[in-house]
DNA sequence: TTACAATATCCTAATATTATAATATAATAG
DNA sequence: CTATTATATTATAATATTAGGATATTGTAA
């Protein structure tokens, strides 16, 4: 259990950042389909169907939020989870939602 | 690790909300004042420094994405984390930024 | 250098969130 | 019943988020 002490710590705004990128499907998808392997800007576009201008965008606040980071082949941007931890939390809600 | 199929599956529209409540500092603070104990409205407007109504839409907001739950007291309205699902949640966000 | 492919940024309109004031409801006491 | 306390709802104005088109940047190949 939390004490109020740490509580008192936390710092919600930060925290809340990592909730927020979370919280639009769009991202949770891009995400998700990021759970097995890392995929390049063009093959998320494609996959989910919207503009490349949208995407980047998205890829930008997840990067941000330190959920997914960059990394270049050549012409190529790929994207990976960047943290364990929100692969547990995705694996968690999956778990909660999707229980057969 | 996630398969393609179960990623299909998902409905990230209803996930997303879970991550989207917990998206905002106020809320997430109300979530960590509950870790402890279930507290009422008043408390929580007053303990947050926030008005009757904003506490009231927040926990609504709350309520219906399944994070907390209200329980009648005569005229109170006391508030709960609804699950130790989502307790989990918030502990690892804690864990995660507030190692010392 | 130029051409091209991949990605990022800028701008704008549509939409969603947020906070507050005012009002409504619900339970209880008298 | 009325009055009071606790909470919820409604309306609205300020702000933030979102999506996509246009444009800019970056890396590579010729």
């Amino acid at each position: 259990m939390i004490s109020i002490e740490k509580i008192k710590r936390i710092d919600f705004e930060k925290e809340g950042q990592v909730f927020k990128a979370l919280g639009n499907p769009l991202r949770l998808k891009m995400v998700s389909l990021l759970m097995n392997d890392e995929c390049c800007v063009t093959d998320i576009t494609n996959t989910l169907g919207i503009s490349q201008s949208t995407s980047s965008q998205h890829l930008n606040i997840l990067k941000n939020s330190g959920i997914v980071s960059p990394k270049r082949y050549g012409t190529k941007i790929c994207y990976a989870i960047e943290n364990e931890e929100v692969k547990q939390l995705i694996l968690m809600l999956i778990e909660k939602y999707n229980k057969e």
